[in-house]
DNA sequence: GTCGACTCGGGTAATTCGGGTC
DNA sequence: AATGTCCGAATTACCCGAGTCG
């Protein structure tokens, strides 16, 4: 498995010619490297972001051992949901990627594919669930399969670029509900943050110690389920209390509701991943200015 | 650690054949020094000067602190591991991954990668942790790091080939360890098992249901953490007396004490992801045979 | 001193280069 | 203006028996 593609497999992933490629390169339209003698050289995450640009489709994807696609470039963000609920439930992992790499070249963004795609399948998953219709294992089968697809896109993306701010964040003790976490991390790279989850089930003083020693500029909490009310909220308050100041706190998800906020502090509540994403480019472009003067 | 690099470890940190690392040596891009035999021996620094100069991208700068692949088989598995230790404690993941993708293309079996590089470094920051040498998140983060390893080997394997029995697998409700099975998964269909972890945190009702849709050949319960114990025996012994016929039932996991075990019926305990491959093994051999007839 | 893994050198096949032209 | 095709020269990848490393 490489990473870096020449152009004549680009080439042929994308039924164009050779010469196509070199001249993209050349222009600057693609990212390229180089060897030492001269030869080109395409990172794939390069490589997708000229398609989404360009709105090319990719013919032969699998000459990039990438998912085949489904051929249509313009995929509804509806009907990938209804489709996405199937293989979900199905278990069926190939067309689940296919699916998401469709919707990820179709240049919706990762924040808008989370929110209307990923959360709201599990949402009519639930549903279904609640109604009898849909077994336990296939709702767990199905975070498996997602977080699989989150992983996936994550290579999709460009490694964060130096200088990036620094974000951590995670869930805390006795939640376990890893997905919330693991979307909010790729949004953040989306969003060139250099962002890295903790993962679930978290300790507040774990988290306490995280903070100190990474320095993030920002710190999320996925909050999907809260056992005990009032410790979380006795944990959560000494955090901020902590490094409230200095480190923007950005907390989200369904276990929030109206009275627990209230009795929360934090420089953000997001309610979708696509209000963290605007969040966060804010608050990145706000920095860069600060740390310029 | 030593500064000299081999051919093989640049060349693999370049993504680039030996030929071309031997060439620009002997052309004099790279600055080389050499041994007594003759052997090509690069230091960090030249090498670094040489990208620089080349404009030549570090595919995987994490394979330059690699020891070199030579000498006896445990100790590069056992330096790995060390090696794997620290990375998983800073949270470096491009480092892990290089790490993982060297020794899988090394040729060692997964299930050995499993035994002795995953589950025996994450015994060791355990007990770091239990000294007060590591951090609730680092553990924590390390895990995510390595469920995202295992993923990216999963991508590695073959599809399971038509005709591959089916094999299915979890942990039981409130194991929220998600590594044991996710490893079983791999280990299975690197064995040509068609398998797929239906995840953590299953109520044995839906383990159940899941059996009755799947109809799988082998079932596996990743067992490293038991709330209830009468609970959790009542509701395996329910399921084995159900099943257990038809289906090899396969058990493991760190929470299985003698004593547990001894209330358990089964068709194999495996301790280690080996026995896990020998089972799996040989029982498909078996069904082959037996269909053949 | 043994032994497996690695590296040596050199040769060959396949790819890619840049540029010019359609 | 953009793409596809063709070219000789240069670059890279793969292969193998003999020697070296740890």
């Amino acid at each position: 498995m490489r990473d870096l593609l020449t152009p004549k497999q680009v080439a042929r992933s994308l039924d164009v010619s050779e010469s196509s490629i070199k001249r993209w390169c050349d222009k600057g339209d693609i990212p390229t490297q180089y060897t030492a003698g001269g030869h080109r050289r395409i990172a794939i995450p390069a490589l997708l972001e000229f398609l989404r640009e360009r709105k090319y489709a990719l013919v032969h994807p699998e000459a990039l051992g990438l998912p085949p696609t489904s051929g249509q470039t313009a995929r509804v963000v509806e009907r990938a949901r209804e489709q996405l609920i199937e293989a979900l439930l199905t278990g069926d992992d190939g067309r689940c990627r296919q699916i998401a790499v469709d919707l990820y070249l179709a240049e919706h963004s990762i924040s808008l594919i989370c929110d209307d795609v990923f959360a709201a399948a599990f949402r009519i998953i639930g549903d279904r669930w609640a109604c009898g219709e849909a077994e336990v294992y296939q709702e767990r089968r199905g975070c498996e399969l997602t977080l699989r697809l989150l992983h996936d896109l994550r290579g999709f993306l460009p490694a964060p670029p130096a200088g990036a701010p620094t974000a951590i964040g995670g869930a805390a003790a006795d939640d376990q509900y890893s997905l919330g976490t693991a979307m909010a991390e790729l949004v953040l790279r989306d969003a060139k943050w250099d962002a890295t989850s903790l993962g679930d089930n978290l300790p507040f003083e774990t988290l306490s110690q995280a903070i100190r020693d990474q320095r993030p500029k920002l710190f999320w909490l996925s909050c999907s389920h809260i056992a005990d009310e009032a410790g979380f909220l006795a944990g959560y308050g000494k955090l901020y209390e902590e490094y409230g100041i200095d480190v923007a706190f950005v907390v989200g998800g369904f276990a929030l509701t109206e009275s627990v906020r209230q009795r929360m502090r934090y420089s953000a509540y997001c309610d979708t991943m696509q209000h963290l994403e605007g969040f966060a480019q804010t608050l990145r472009i706000a920095g860069e200015k600060e740390s310029r003067d």
